[in-house]
DNA sequence: AAGCTTAGACTTTTT
DNA sequence: GTCTAAGCTT
């Protein structure tokens, strides 16, 4: 009796705050099959964590749950919600992760049974050093290969479209075209070179843990028998080999029931193999199957809304909702036109510097853009007005050059035989040891089955000596001093700190700089490791040594780094697609000319309607204000791009005129028309969606 | 083997 | 305009 007391007021609990339709969700009988459509700031991770919770309160073993995301960050965000939701010790039982992480452990687990020698250290290769052995393949490669015509990251990414469809070499049709027919002979021999050197990419995590799955039912029973419940977050991202992946874990859904939350309206991956049809192939292996709409926003102005649901209303292929707010306030929603993106750049930043001068703070405001290259106008502009801001873009921490040169270091550490680390590392800093020899010991290597660090033990060469000296010097670092002494002896024993201040001028301290994060990532990772903050979030039930999880981290998690910029007061600029996700207060939608947003490149088909699902996905990030922008000319790759320029220059056409995503939002709701320049308004929106002509034209050029 | 020069490219990027 | 990477020179 006195126990029941303290559950029902859980449950209670549990549901309170929750709106119909969450709640709706949140109690779908724990064997039904869902799909729960989720817009944007309609509270999906909320629907998500709420459901495991009610599962768990309804009686079902925390450790038969699996819940899915795509990013570490969701995972660990996910973690904590549920910490607070059924308390540390049932979360610490959950299996929670990504994709890519689960199918790691279920290599490691059983890697031996697909032939990998040393399957509990398996780590995968990050991109760029797939490229990089592809690249290796083609140089070795019968017929000869022209690397300047046939490039190694255009195949590549061919092979990773295959692969994320689940085709393996002998799969792929004859193609029509040579180079793809190249494309498709190279990928066996990449697969090939790859076993050979024990190693997986990014792809194979899922894609063999699929394979050893089919080949091997036992193996699939045993997860099928341990498993009640999987959820899949951002469903939409999901492209095919994943999907599978669930189906092995849930028997198509026969034993296991599967929710899966998302939002057919937010998929922007589509380039990278997710299926814009995802959900309904998945409702067609899941009957009967819920369907829940969660339409309710709670973060958008009312206009806004409005003017999304618009947009997102020319799509085709799409379920279909409609977000609405309960919101009585209308933000500041407004479109402006600029003569060139200088102008608007500026413009932009004058904005943001009255934001702040009312009290904004810099990290409430966003500006989103289609591509990276346009940060650099913008970046001027703030930096004259000494506005802070913070570019999320580019290169991640782990992907800078000397960082993955410290890492190599590290995971020679880890395994000498890691061919890939060896020459990287032999080569940096120099040591008078250079790429002809390298290439040399290579083939030796790959004639004998051996690695490079087999076949150099026989070399007499004193550089060489000294190398592996270096190496045993790290090894004796890493037993006395542990993880963050060995950070240490990578960069200054190593001598990559001098190395780097000496070759890289003047971005030599910056480098410098982050070797030095290095080391203290490696001290945070530490940190983790020793208050049990990290185990979970790998998802590693036996987890191995320190070195190889943090070398894991790296390659898998390259958020994990950025703790120093976590609680910056800055501007954000970033791209769309980064920004999915994430929510501001302000936010600057720059760039809307047709061909720029929506892109369109005349070398690659363009998906309008994935395109428009960015605008969407841009739009519903603003919690208060939104303002978009675009301009007449814009200089691109360092010519001017206008309207005029299209004309006789096919490269770049279609500057300066608007996006006709600006014109798919009922006039009605831009407030004050167009913004033309600096303060002359329109009375109404003209031109959207066109030329800018007439008189009006001239006062702006 | 290392350093300098020039040619080309150039959407988006959860792992 | 800015980057990288191949290739030529020393």
């Amino acid at each position: 009796m006195t126990t029941t007391t303290i559950a029902a007021p859980a449950e209670a609990d549990l549901l309170i705050g929750l709106n119909a339709a969450q709640e709706e969700a949140v109690v779908l009988p724990l064997d039904a099959h869902a799909v729960i459509l989720a817009g944007a700031g309609t509270g999906k991770t909320r629907v998500l964590t709420h459901r495991i919770a009610w599962a768990i309160e309804q009686g079902m073993d925390p450790a038969s749950i699996v819940a899915v995301t795509f990013t570490n960050k969701a995972a660990s965000e996910m973690r904590e919600r549920l910490r607070a939701l059924v308390g540390d010790a049932v979360a610490q039982n959950l299996r929670l992760g990504t994709f890519h992480s689960l199918g790691l452990k279920v290599l490691r687990r059983y890697g031996h049974i697909l032939g990998f020698r040393n399957p509990e250290r398996l780590s995968p290769m990050d991109q760029d050093e797939s490229v990089a052995l592809l690249r290796r393949v083609m140089k070795a490669y019968d017929a000869g290969i022209d690397l300047k015509i046939e490039k190694p990251r255009d195949h590549y990414g061919l092979i990773g479209h295959w692969k994320d469809k689940g085709l393996e070499p002998q799969q792929v049709r004859p193609q029509k075209e040579a180079s793809r027919e190249l494309t498709r002979h190279l990928y066996a021999a990449y697969e090939k070179e790859k076993f050979a050197s024990q190693t997986v990419d990014f792809a194979d995590l899922i894609l063999l843990s699929n394979r050893l799955f089919r080949t091997r039912e036992d193996i699939a029973k045993t997860f099928q028998k341990k498993l009640r419940m999987i959820l899949v977050d951002e469903f939409q991202d999901t492209n095919p080999i994943q999907l599978e992946f669930i189906h092995h874990l849930s028997n198509t859904g026969k034993s296991v029931s599967t929710f899966v939350v998302g939002d057919d309206d937010q998929s922007i991956y589509g380039w990278r193999g997710a299926d814009a049809d995802i959900f309904q192939t998945f409702m067609n292996h899941h009957q009967p199957c819920e369907l829940v709409r969660l339409e309710e926003n709670y973060r958008c102005t009312s206009v806004v809304l409005d003017a999304a649901n618009a947009v997102i209303q020319h799509n085709e292929t799409r379920i279909g909702k409609n977000l609405w707010t309960q919101r009585q306030d209308v933000g500041p929603f407004g479109l402006s036109v600029y003569a060139d993106g200088d102008r608007e750049a500026d413009a932009v930043a004058e904005q943001i510097g009255t934001a702040l001068q009312q009290g904004a703070s810099p990290k409430e405001i966003a500006i989103l853009y289609r591509v990276n290259a346009m940060s650099r106008p913008l970046e001027k502009a703030l930096i004259v007005r000494s506005i802070p801001y913070k570019v999320f873009g580019g290169l991640n921490f782990y992907q800078r050059r000397e960082v993955k040169d410290a890492m190599a270091y590290l995971r020679l550490t880890a395994d000498p035989r890691d061919d890939a680390a060896f020459m990287r590392a032999i080569a940096v800093p120099r040591r008078g040891i250079g790429a002809k020899t390298i290439e040399g010991w290579q083939t030796a290597a790959r004639a004998r089955g051996a690695s490079v660090f087999d076949v150099v033990q026989g070399e007499t060469k004193p550089a060489v000596a000294a190398f592996l000296h270096l190496l045993n010097d790290l090894r004796v670092a890493y037993r006395d001093a542990g993880l963050v002494g060995l950070a240490k002896a990578c960069v200054f024993t190593t001598k990559l700190d001098e190395f780097y201040i000496e070759t890289a001028k003047e971005r030599g301290e910056e480098c410098v700089e982050n070797l030095r994060e290095l080391i203290s990532t490696a001290g945070v990772f530490h940190h983790r490791l020793r208050t049990g903050g990290i185990a979970q979030e790998s998802i590693a039930h036996h987890p191995g040594d320190p070195l190889s999880e943090f070398i894991t981290e790296a390659v898998m998690d390259s958020d994990a780094a950025v703790h120093l910029s976590k609680k910056a007061e800055t501007v954000s600029l970033m791209t769309v697609h980064k920004a999915k996700g994430l929510e501001f207060p302000h936010v600057f939608v720059v760039g809307l000319e047709e061909g720029e947003f929506p892109k369109i490149s005349p070398f690659r088909e363009s998906n309008i309607e994935e395109e428009r699902r960015l605008f969407y996905v841009a739009m519903t990030r603003s919690k208060y204000q939104l303002q978009m922008s675009y301009a007449l000319s814009r200089w691109k790759f360092g010519r001017e791009d206008t309207e005029m320029a299209g004309i006789d220059d096919a490269h770049s056409g279609e500057g300066g005129v608007s996006s006709r995503f600006l014109s798919e939002i009922p006039s009605h709701l831009f407030g004050d028309g167009i913004m033309v320049g600096d303060k002359k308004s329109l009375p109404s929106p003209v031109a959207i969606n066109g030329r800018l002509r007439g008189s009006d034209a001239g006062d702006w050029w």
